[in-house]
DNA sequence: CTACTAGTTCAAGTTAACTTTAAGTCAAGG
DNA sequence: CCTTGACTTAAAGTTAACTTGAACTAGTAG
């Protein structure tokens, strides 16, 4: 597969491509000419990559937790201690989720006048969740 | 309140605080000689800025959610479909958290020949949403 | 009065994840 | 052979949300 039927099957484009590659996420397996050449396996490479920047994850942790084959050696304690780390995380959203959505049904006339949203703004004053 | 006691109170730097202000996010009601001088209501503004930046609100929007006057109008709207981002966040990081905890234990040579690993790709793939 | 401290401004730097641009290359069609 | 079009590279530009640096000032302690 050439870059262009990459982009198109993946849905990202090709500057993109060429900068994961440059980053090191992805590789071709040759040149035809000038053109990159890609086998079939790099849309799951892809997929993967989109789903732990789906999940918030970096383009370095994601680097980081595969090697660039996909293959071998995932680190499994890593592996576990970024799922806890995920969980607080959901935990964060899932309070500010609720809290939203409360606030968005709230029948108080202002926000500020319901106990609900000033536990939510006490709670936000308190979380400093990564990014 | 000079910036230093708000920085303290708030959590917030004072490089934050005079980039806030310039935004127009914040105001303070006067100069003491050059220096600020916030009144005592400015730490509940800020509490609300950083739930909306912790709910995943730009900058650019917060300031859109108040009125010329400073007086916060929060669309109820907005604030429900913000919390159904917020959602879909929050089951793509539980599939990746999933997938994490499932990946640290499963014992196939390479994550890729394991279906459930396989699965969670497949959702990845589908989801294609903000940002 | 002089020094010190905590504030000030404005401009420039930082980071992540890309995108854009300019200039160049190669294979194919006419 | 020449043009076209898809691809290439390297470098610079973009955006958000800040941070840092340099040069400056006002109130206060001694």
């Amino acid at each position: 597969m050439d870059i262009s039927e990459v982009a198109k099957k993946s849905g990202l484009p090709a500057s993109t491509l060429r900068y994961y590659e440059e980053k090191g996420l992805i590789r071709s397996i040759g040149r035809q000419g000038l053109k990159r050449v890609f086998p079939p396996s790099i849309l799951e490479r892809l997929a993967l990559i989109t789903l732990g920047r789906n999940a918030g994850f970096s383009l370095d942790e994601i680097a980081d937790m595969f090697t660039p084959e996909g293959k071998a050696d995932i680190d499994r304690a890593k592996l576990q201690s970024k799922g806890d780390e995920l969980n607080e995380t959901i935990k964060h959203l899932t309070a500010m989720r609720d809290g939203l959505y409360h606030a968005a049904k709230c029948p108080a006339p202002s926000h500020f006048e319901c106990p609900t949203f000033q536990k939510l703004l006490k709670r936000a004053a308190k979380a400093r969740p990564e990014k």
